[in-house]
DNA sequence: CTTGAGATAGAACGTTCGGTCTACAGGTTT
DNA sequence: AAACCTGTAGACCGAACGTTCTATCTCAAG
């Protein structure tokens, strides 16, 4: 039996990078890493490899938290396609509108990561294109025409939002973009 | 009289740091950029102070062009408001769709940068705000009963485009954004 | 001719980078 | 008891980081 000392390593590191790599950019330093994890140098080769590795692992963490609470957002709008897409923005515009909002995690690290190799850009190209699944799903249900040329245009409003939010923060770009998701489903008719 | 022996050492370096900070993101080394430059190294602080100062020298270059090509993309429009506001998207689509297009510079640059003090932040909002104006002008001149609305709105689909562009290529963003562009300006009768 | 500004080359500063390594402590398993 | 696994602590590596420095060269202005 395994004694319950609390969260090991692997598990703390992951937090620490979750957060770090998110207040600071995927370019913070290791030892900035470990330092916050209370972990030692040795335990983040073993288990991830490297920093690529953990960035990766981090990512792929958070992208499936994301995608949950997309889904969950959607399940508490109800059954109407129509107010399960556009109770999105009113979940962008909470966290856009948060005082900590640094930007959107997945489209920093893509900026940032000039390697195209980094293992971090497929976690983020997988994460997309369920996002963009979710989004076609609903369209679908409602009857849309283009399910998938409508799905593009609101992960692009997605883009917007989250960009607009770390560059122009106060502009409310949430509300604009919900307006015109609403163009985008009336437009399937 | 000066005589006439092609760019010298500032010219080259803000070339140089444009071109690499462009590809490589912002955290370039110095070595490189002066490598690239052919620059020695005490010219870099006597011109810019050190790469805070290049940085943000560059960025301040590049948005003045990039603003003169936004003008430029409208005056080649006509006159009708409506298709010079478009057109701005027909350019986008030609940006994005370059093979070499590597995501907007200015985002990358606001999310690599997580000290909210660093002056190439101050440039980028500059910058956004004049484009902004830019749409709004036309937006007044179309007789948009919201210009200020709408124009945020435009610039968030930039946002859009631009982001989308990078993270995922070939989708055709801007075209998207062109259509939901059409919406916006219809919304103003 | 002399002066001085501007550019060059490049050594060197201390710090940090990501990564490897050894040494050792605490359990669990055999 | 012995072997083993997982973790910590930290020295250490070569390289790159941004910055400061001295020394030399070029060349137009005085």
């Amino acid at each position: 039996m395994t004694t319950r000392t609390g969260p090991g390593p692997r598990e703390r590191l992951l937090e620490a990078a979750g957060e770090l790599t998110y207040t600071q950019g995927v370019g913070v330093g290791v030892d900035a890493l470990l330092k916050a994890a209370n972990v030692a140098r040795r335990s983040l080769y073993e288990h991830f490899g490297g920093k690529d590795g953990l960035i990766a692992e981090v990512l792929r963490r958070t992208t499936a938290e994301d995608e949950e609470d997309y889904r969950r957002t959607m399940r508490a709008a109800g059954e109407d396609p129509r107010a399960r897409l556009l109770a999105v923005f009113d979940r962008l515009a909470e966290i856009v509108g948060r005082p900590d909002f640094r930007g959107c995690r997945y489209l920093a690290a893509d900026l940032a990561l000039a390697d195209p190799g980094h293992p971090a850009h497929a976690v983020t190209r997988d994460y997309r294109e369920r996002v963009r699944g979710l989004f076609e799903d609903e369209l679908v249900r409602l009857g849309h025409r283009r399910p998938e040329h409508a799905a593009g245009q609101l992960l692009l409003l997605v883009d917007g939002v989250l960009a607009a939010g770390a560059t122009r923060p106060g502009t409310g770009p949430a509300a604009s973009a919900r307006e015109l998701a609403g163009y985008v489903l009336d437009a399937g008719n």
